[in-house]
DNA sequence: ACTAAATAGGATTCTTTTAGTCCTATATTT
DNA sequence: AAATATAGGACTAAAAGAATCCTATTTAGT
């Protein structure tokens, strides 16, 4: 239980290899150097472009790029970048529509706090410090 | 992504309520009352008391109630109660068993001091504050 | 002694999520 | 034109999570 997903790791492990190269990196590079499944870490790629986290570049001599410093890519960011429905609970996800008990839950509130402060854990921490 | 599981929110409501009416109360109950699959919730409730948070009475008149005060209940402590391996990573949680890479991972590290700002954020509420 | 209501716990099945793979299209450099 | 990259859809496999079923044991009350 609450385990980063695999998309998550190869995602910080590729933004960490970026952050240090501090250039163009391919996929297939990253996904040698840190020995995870290519066609897996390519859309993680693609994902984290689509967010604009990192650029992309086409055709022979492409790859990834950093569009930020490290410091202003906050783990948070990432993880939204990498995964939909990040939440504590379904409700907290979806709203009512995510949940039956929504009206009459008892821990829906405080559980909301909680959340509320695994956020800031999250956003308190950088591509930065990874380096 | 990180979601509470279903035993955990299940258990934490069964808490609450027995914090709440501070006394004995059955699975079926509680399962009643909060709108939650019996069986499951006896499970939960076996969990519990195997961790000592909860006692257990047999029998007719019997069922569940609180060993400790609310305040004493962290929620880290009802989760790892409720679910094994409760980990940001599969190193954190069996170690160099856990995965392959461990030897040459180089986000290990870090995700190790998120996983204890994690902990301490769930040491840090209690069932005395879902009341 | 018997019955009813409760916990204890094993085993199994169903569903959902996550991980991984495969294939094709498009862009760009040489 | 060929080689090397990204882009992205579709599919399959594996694992985890949720729910259910069934049987045994304990205990209060009659
Ligand atoms: S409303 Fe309550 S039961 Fe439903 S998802 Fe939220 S916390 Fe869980
Ligand atoms: S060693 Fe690295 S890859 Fe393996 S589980 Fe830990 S963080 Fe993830």
């Amino acid at each position: 239980m609450f385990r980063l997903s695999k998309r998550v790791e190869y995602g910080l492990m590729a933004l960490q290899h970026l952050a240090r190269r501090s250039g163009v990196a391919t996929a297939r590079e990253i996904a040698d150097a840190s020995n995870i499944p290519y066609d897996l870490l390519a859309k993680v790629m693609q994902s984290l472009k689509r967010d604009g986290i990192i650029d992309s570049y086409q055709g022979v001599k492409g790859g990834y790029a950093l569009m930020l410093t490290p410091e202003a890519i906050p783990l948070k960011r990432v993880i939204e970048a990498l995964e939909e429905d990040v939440a504590l609970t379904d409700c907290n996800a979806n709203g009512a529509q995510g949940c039956d008990r929504f009206d009459t839950c008892t821990i829906r509130e405080p559980l909301g706090g909680l959340q509320q402060k695994m956020a800031e854990t999250f956003s308190g921490m950088t591509i930065a410090q990874l380096l």
